[in-house]
DNA sequence: AAGTGTATCTTACTGAATAAGATTCTTATA
DNA sequence: TATAAGAATCTTATTCAGTAAGATACACTT
């Protein structure tokens, strides 16, 4: 049973979590805009970049797009050097999408001042405390994987 | 300085953080969907439920669109009996949008399910834990406002 | 009272994304 | 092996959400 003071606490939890899921979305517009990329062009780069070499059937799922959208998104991509398609070796129908390295400095480049926006936030917190945090987002992640 | 625990920890959290947005927009998507909704339509409604009536202006800066566009959203909203525009008493240009109550409750109605999944998944985690983990979203709202 | 600035709306247009179908390869079954 | 059914990606024509530029109405400053 749920003490008085969690019944408080989920809540203020649930709201605090919508809030920051609203910025979010508005901060990688922002961050797509430095880049002069199209947001859903800067999603996929992160997509990769989180996920490593994936297929576009795999893009296609983790960014809700259909498939001819992922293709049009990954020639726009490949063609300003973002991004190379190779061939799958377990697929000879598929095709593997991997960020180009070079690039990719460039890209998360453009997150570190956020990065280190978002840590200075985290000195306020102990280690504990952050590793409470971790495995609230671990759990969710789990609960709610990028391709499900 | 840093401890050598917490080197390893922010790049994880840093990492997780990503994974737990990028999952996010996704699942913004799938809510729309089953409204028969667009996205961007169901993220004024979460807007507006998160920060009660507000101007058209401000749903243009949390929301990224251009002010023309919001009008757009707006009128489609307003058709479907979403939202209702009512003069703004302080500001005779402007206006201010607001939910409509009894709609209010079949748009949340939605996230119960997955509010349920959430507070399920937390019952891992004592309530000193739930207070880490809101103070983390509480710092991170503040430092990256959703109108900032 | 005039001029400048701000909030919202209108209109014509752009282009991102879709849907349907084609192509190429894989897997299952006879 | 041969055939059929299914899956992954790409192509093309089309749609419609969002933009840009300008109009309107009101608010502030001097």
């Amino acid at each position: 049973m749920s003490s008085a003071k969690r019944k408080q606490l989920l809540p203020a939890l649930n709201r605090a979590v919508r809030l920051f899921i609203a910025g979010s979305g508005l901060y990688s517009q922002r961050v797509a805009e430095k880049l002069s990329l199209h947001p859903t062009d800067m999603q996929f780069l992160n997509l990769l970049d989180l996920l490593g070499p994936v297929t576009p059937g795999m893009l296609a799922q983790c960014s809700g797009l259909s498939s001819g959208g992922v293709t049009v998104v990954l020639d726009r991509l490949e063609k300003a050097g973002y991004v190379r398609r190779s061939s799958n070796p377990d697929d000879r129908r598929s095709v593997l999408v991997g960020l180009v390295a070079a690039r990719q400095k460039r890209v998360t480049a453009n997150y570190e001042s956020i990065q280190s926006q978002f840590e200075s936030m985290l000195v306020g917190f102990s280690d504990e405390e952050l590793e409470t945090i971790l495995k609230f987002f671990a759990s969710a992640n789990t609960t709610r994987p990028p391709n499900s």
